[in-house]
DNA sequence: GATGAATGAGGATTCATTCAT
DNA sequence: CATGAATGAATCCTCATTCAT
């Protein structure tokens, strides 16, 4: 009978000393052993004594806190997850400005938050793993996916309503949007760990310019006549 | 010592008789059964039965054609890439027409010779296991990256001599143009394959939306006279 | 994914509980094993498990404490040497007595503490695996055969030096009195293991009436004149 | 249904031209490098492939000759046997001169007919693999070990009744002849194997030394008029 | 007869999971 | 709670044996 599961903030800045053992502690420091090694590795070639000795507890007690390794897999996912979304969404309801703006902000934002973050390593693990786990596949599609969609969308509706935008198909170009931040996760933890530092992609210029190139294929351009 | 088969039944006359002979087919449905199975659950997660059983043939005939399952795994990514991007570049060389017309060409072009293909598989396959062969990532991006990082710059840059496009980092541009097509080859074999039905994405229409929008993005605008 | 164990009586709360948590003393057992089952059967022909299950412990087990099979093989050649040679030397060092006396008493010292002991297996093992070994051969060679061949020429040289030994050539000698000692070993562990009872050869009589041959042979005879 | 199996005198000369492919001369070259292999690497650790591979024919052949691995061993041991101990006996039923001499001979014959030559392997062979074949050591014990037995109980009793040996349990005597035989067939395909060539023991030269020593230790001596 | 491609039982090894301490 | 020794199902790989050609 496994005790009960965790459920803590994201963000918890962890404020206590780290001399002794602190045993509140110990979930996410296996769940960030665990999103590093499946990250990096896979979920199947990641070994749970790996995930154990890195977040510096034994094997033994990786199960105390989870049942199996696949529920340690499905916490990983939906610890990274919960609740992002909606801090966002709230974000830019308030958000003032013209849309070329929010999209700007937007995008540089996505990277700071997630794409610079191990926050990205989950993107690139659904991409691998979703077959192998379609119940969790589907969760993510509907909770990260959806919500994302929906506000790519929102903004470019947004856009096209004020006469900032061409009128476009706004679901399609919302994945124009989410294409180079999928490419740029997927980027980073595979092919680009893998290349030597001379010929690395600037993330932040590769958003800017993917962004502006975008931009400049959907406004109307009023300014040129 | 010697396996006793049907112990209880020892004249049965076993009606299969599979025991065909075609060695020359034999590496070739390992390695598109080895492909599609790689593909859709990893290396690590694929068994060699498996692969073998989707070939029709038994666990020790493949280890007739390759020495181990990484073998198996190289042999699979070497052999989906061989000699396909020369051809492609000397068809490029020789192209007339407009740039825009070459670049809806050329994302056009990559949809139906790989990305409609299980050749896409591939794309997924090194995302996900690039970590885990450093060496294999190496010639991937040596031999697949590179010379298609090469061909769209060379592209992109025939636009800008040719007064078409407005003057750019063909560089980034490029991976501009990369990053939808590797979005599509991952979707398509993760998240899209655990989406139902009415949500999916039309790839030709997206890659078609995409590239109107990077041209859009790229173009100096004539009627900007 | 996790194995279902018993499927059919989920409750079963299996009385053997064999749990046991011996770690320094398994080792041991294993070597015990090993060499019992490796000198009956050979290298090849001994299985792992075979070897776990008459140490009492699963299969895994073993590998928690020999890297291989191929380890095992070495620990159990190594461990069943180590240190034996030097104790006998100093023995011999300050015997009293003359020579004679001193090798029979060698001989008989032999038997005892190797020949009759599970000791003599490792003479048998060598001769047997020799050639698929050779970094076990060199060692077990420099290890116990030249400080056996040392030992014995020293005993006989002491003979020749006191004039209870006609000269000879010491190092052909000392092959005479390892030949027996082999044989014995090996006989034991091979087709003395094979061969009724009422035939056996008395392995106390035989040493002794070897002894007594070769030192009839030896000995200068000064009483017989 | 095996076919069936050959049957050929040990010493055949092969008289015939080595170009053509000479049916009837297989099961001997296979037998030949079933002796060798099975001698160096014992039974289990020698593939039927490497044996066919050293004959020259393919694995397939082997089996047309050999019912299986097993059979295949048992006519290796059996070949090198057959008729061997009867002609011998033969030879020393004339034998005219005086028993020292005969022993001599004996041991010298036996050097140059078995120990010099690739029979000398079968011993090293069955000591290693009796316990696994114990019909095969039964059969050894029986066509060899005993004929060997008696001939050499036969040579030493004759000693003993012409005054030429003082009084002894033949018995235990024989065992002293036999043991430098065993020692040095061991020797030579084991440890003497993998010994370095500055350390090697002269066969001849010990054979004779220890025949010498035993000779000596059992003889009765004239001198002592 | 001879071949060698195909087979699949068998064995070494790994690793998720359990549980006594 | 935490540990890590123990377990054994699962998996890769080998190789004796079969059999279509």
């Amino acid at each position: 009978m496994p005790p009960a599961r965790h459920e803590f903030s994201p963000a918890l800045p962890e404020p206590q000393a780290k001399r002794e053992r602190r045993k509140e502690a110990r979930p996410g420091e296996l769940l960030d052993a665990a999103l590093a090694l499946f990250v990096e590795k896979g979920f199947a070639a990641t070994r749970v004594e790996e995930v154990a000795a890195r977040a510096g507890v034994s094997k033994g007690t990786l199960f105390l806190y989870f049942a199996s390794k696949e529920e340690l897999f499905k916490a990983v996912v939906r610890e990274s997850i919960a609740g992002r979304i909606k801090a966002w969404n709230e974000e830019f309801e308030v958000f003032e400005g013209d849309t070329p703006a929010m999209l700007r902000y937007c995008m540089k934002v996505w990277w700071e938050r997630v794409g610079a973050t191990k926050a990205s390593g989950i993107t690139k693990l659904m991409m691998s793993e979703a077959r192998n786990f379609p119940e969790l596949a589907a969760f993510y599609q509907q909770e990260v996916v959806q919500p994302g969609q929906v506000l790519l969308r929102r903004i470019l509706q947004r856009g096209v309503d004020r006469g900032e935008f061409a009128p476009m198909d706004t679901n399609y170009a919302a994945y124009s949007m989410l294409a180079p931040i999928m490419f740029l996760s997927l980027w980073k933890h595979s092919l680009g760990a893998c290349v030597p530092d001379g010929q690395q992609l600037d993330p932040v210029k590769f958003i800017a310019t993917q962004t502006e190139i975008l931009l400049h294929g959907m406004c109307v351009r009023q300014e040129k006549k």
